[in-house]
DNA sequence: TTGCAATTGTTATGTTATTACATCAATTGC
DNA sequence: GCAATTGATGTAATAACATAACAATTGCAA
């Protein structure tokens, strides 16, 4: 998928999202952006919803938090399924993805004849600094 | 991990999710059990928590809801990440687990000297009934 | 019996997400 | 130009999911 022009409140929200430093919940990007206008939810659920459409941001299913792509430009989401690393301590989010685990899946999937729409893989746990 | 004897909290709410035909959410649960005397989303809450703790239950994390494992009295959860295909139009879930996925995954985390606590695979999308 | 830990009950609150409806701006076709 | 359409935005209200805080009860062991 080829992005589009953002407009200007999916401009402010994936701003908010590529400075952030982990992923942010949608009333923490909210509340970040009360200064540039956003008064509700929807403002920036409505962005999100864009922002997850054109691949630039992930949303991490187990923590109900949003994240800016860690691969901008790189196509490499359409080559298979993307898996995250979420440090419980810290925050960090590192995004993966691995060929094998991809072809596993689907190959069970195959065998049952289900359709893949979104596949969801995310392991919590603690990073190397914080499990030190 | 042993599962002791239920409470009767425990009981109901597992029952409920054995019986049910696919994964309830927490207040579907609760609802299901008013006429059994529950009144609050914390008495839900807090069977769900020991009933998870034990094993027979999981969690589906990006639909909010809950299942009875598909596998009881089986240990494999011990010796793997479980995996799920959830059909998101007749709710119908798949539990299974692959020893490659849990290999290239763990093996991923090794190398970043991740420490995983809980891993969510979880394939959103039809069942061959539904999709036909 | 007394003390302790686990479970349960109840109320209130916090957090995440959507529905419904109104308004505004850019584009299209006449 | 000007209505019609479409996409984006603004606002209020509500729904859905989850936890905090505190009281009461139960079961059991010292
Ligand atoms: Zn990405
Ligand atoms: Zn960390
Ligand atoms: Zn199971
Ligand atoms: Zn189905």
């Amino acid at each position: 998928m080829t992005t589009p022009q953002l407009t200007k409140n999916q401009s402010l929200v994936f701003d908010v999202l590529e400075k952030a430093e982990g992923p942010l919940s949608a009333y923490t990007i909210l509340d970040k952006l009360r200064d540039h206008g956003f008064r509700a939810p929807l403002q920036v659920y409505r962005a999100l919803e864009k922002l997850l459409e054109y691949g630039v941001v992930h949303r991490l299913e187990s923590i109900n938090s949003f994240v800016a792509c860690a691969h901008p430009g790189d196509d490499c989401h359409s080559h298979g399924i993307v898996a995250f690393a979420i440090c419980e301590s810290c925050g960090q989010v590192t995004e993966f993805h691995d060929h094998e685990v991809d072809h596993r899946l689907m190959s069970w999937v195959r065998g049952q004849k289900f359709k893949p729409e979104k596949t969801t893989i995310e392991i919590r746990g603690l990073c190397e600094a914080c499990a030190a």
